[in-house]
DNA sequence: TTACCTGCAAAGAGTTTGCAGGTAG
DNA sequence: CTACCTGCAAACTCTTTGCAGGTAA
């Protein structure tokens, strides 16, 4: 489990500089054992419940985006209406209840090989991403 | 392929009065062979240059979701900034260029049987969707 | 000291809504 | 005639930007 010193290397070497703000963000987005989804507002809520610091969005928004542009975070496609970040920045998919915007990692190797059969002239594949919707089976 | 009377009858008989601005759009989405996918600004831009008649942002955003909420169109997620519109409402999958937001249809049969070896206790699978993403071969 | 970072407020983009006037049935 | 539809403008949400003051190295 990483600590804050772990966070200050992290952040460091990758020629980010260790502001307050940064490793308070670090911490509540890295320091845990599962996956976690969110949006910006999400984040917002948590730090304002969370922490005692009041960060500023603009900083949260220049925050998140640098820990994207770093691979730190993965912007997923699962909702047109806001933007989701991923703290798993591997290969994987996602289960997603649209009723409740639940989101739930989906190993690749939960999904069977996905072969695609077509082929496409000057392109090549950058990634393949599932996206399972479900609902309640009730 | 559809004329003005089958617009009218598709309108009327889901209960949509065929107004002439419907009826204009109507012509544009659903009198072409290949699927057509857009932002609300893509059509709004192409209404514009096509037409005579100058249709308002707010009609515009009415008749697509109505179109979407009677089963005529289909909602994608493949970008979080804009959403995006389909005109292929059947089952199947996309190829995407991120580069340009160019987007191509994929047939169920051009990708492999994909099985979900996860379940998810309370839920059952509602749909699968899958994203290719590609970019320049060069 | 200097380059980078934060926080505020303003601006921008996309989308929705309220309402007055217009139109289909 | 009545319910529904259109178009405008205003409002709203999410996101980005400009800039003054603050902070890490």
């Amino acid at each position: 489990m990483d600590n804050n010193s772990d966070f200050i290397e992290k952040l460091s070497s990758s020629g980010l500089r260790p502001t307050k703000q940064r490793l308070i963000i670090c911490k509540l987005l890295f320091d845990r054992k599962k996956t976690f989804h969110f949006t910006i507002s999400d984040l917002s809520k948590i730090l304002i419940k969370e922490t005692d610091e009041k960060i500023s969005l603009a900083t949260i928004y220049n925050t998140v985006h640098s820990f994207k542009k770093k691979g730190y975070l993965k912007e997923i496609s699962v909702n047109s209406e806001k933007s989701y970040f991923d703290t798993n920045t591997s290969n994987h998919h996602h289960f997603i209840d649209e009723r409740t915007n639940e989101i739930v990692d989906l190993h690749t190797n939960d999904v069977s090989n996905i072969k695609i059969k077509k082929n496409f002239p000057g392109k090549k594949i950058k990634s393949i991403e599932v996206l399972v919707k479900i609902e309640n089976s009730s």
